[in-house]
DNA sequence: GATATACATTTGTATATACAAATATTGTTT
DNA sequence: AAACAATATTTGTATATACAAATGTATATC
């Protein structure tokens, strides 16, 4: 992936430039493979994510601000995020018994089963994603990405 | 960054996994350093990026195409993005002459002026986020990157 | 116990983005 | 030159996201 080449410039870019747009385009690249990964599925990785962080919970429900803590990508409205989870019959919403502000989300079987299916596309997606990067240069990368 | 602790996740994440979630959290970060340094002029960071294109196109009128190409996150509407920026004055958008389905695209006097005043703003927030990485650390970063 | 404050979520509104379809223009084929 | 395909942009529609305000509940203070 050359920076210069794909945003076809002939400025010179400083270093500091070149790395933030770098870290964007394989950002995007990654998106865009997750993202057709679970078009199959008709759901958005805003999705995916909140059903994995509910399997994680292990029959322990969670709450809006649990879930909005543990997503990669905060979202200013996680709210209608799990109205379409439970349109899709993936997730359940009932108030708290002990603090009635609270709800209590869990993910429903069906949630599980769709998620599971979901799980291989992801994990395909992944690799495919980091197929030209050794055991080596993930860790040196993920290193560097500590300091920022 | 520490990518367990941000997401609050006790499960061990897989090194592939855990790449691309980190690239994905320095993705926000900068994002977000970005949006609030263009707030104060009421832009977002696709436009900013759209009139950096036009000034870089030295006069010569860009269409719709040539945006897109150089856009780093492409958009599937740049007709509305463009929109916008002719609202504010800050670009010209004309018929081409020799192709009547292209349009030309330039950056006004006042957009330049204001691109400058944004310049300094984008500046600032890009040393701050690569403040902890010195030079070596980010050519490293941009060759490991290259692999994507 | 009434009032104020903090908390957790929901709702409203404006804007952004993705995707498909429509429109207009040019170039090519017969 | 009429018909067709290719190109460049625009428009329509659905969904996503950001931000502010509103609602309902719990806790603290007087």
């Amino acid at each position: 992936m050359n920076v210069e080449e794909i945003i076809k410039t002939t400025q010179k870019l400083s270093l500091e430039t070149k790395t933030i747009i770098h870290m964007t385009l394989v950002h995007n690249k990654s998106n865009e493979a997750f993202a057709s990964a679970l078009k199959p599925f008709e759901i958005s990785m805003q999705q995916f994510n909140v059903l994995r962080i509910l399997r994680g919970q292990k029959d322990k429900p969670a709450n809006l601000s649990t879930l909005n803590e543990r997503m990669v990508t905060k979202m200013s409205n996680t709210t209608r995020l799990v109205d379409k989870l439970i349109t899709k019959g993936f997730v359940n919403r009932s108030v708290c018994p002990s603090n009635r502000r609270k709800v209590e989300i869990t993910i429903t079987a069906s949630g599980l089963e769709a998620l599971s299916k979901m799980d291989k596309a992801v994990s395909e997606a992944e690799n495919d994603i980091v197929k030209n990067l050794n055991k080596e240069d993930l860790e040196q990368l993920n290193q560097l990405l500590d300091k920022f």
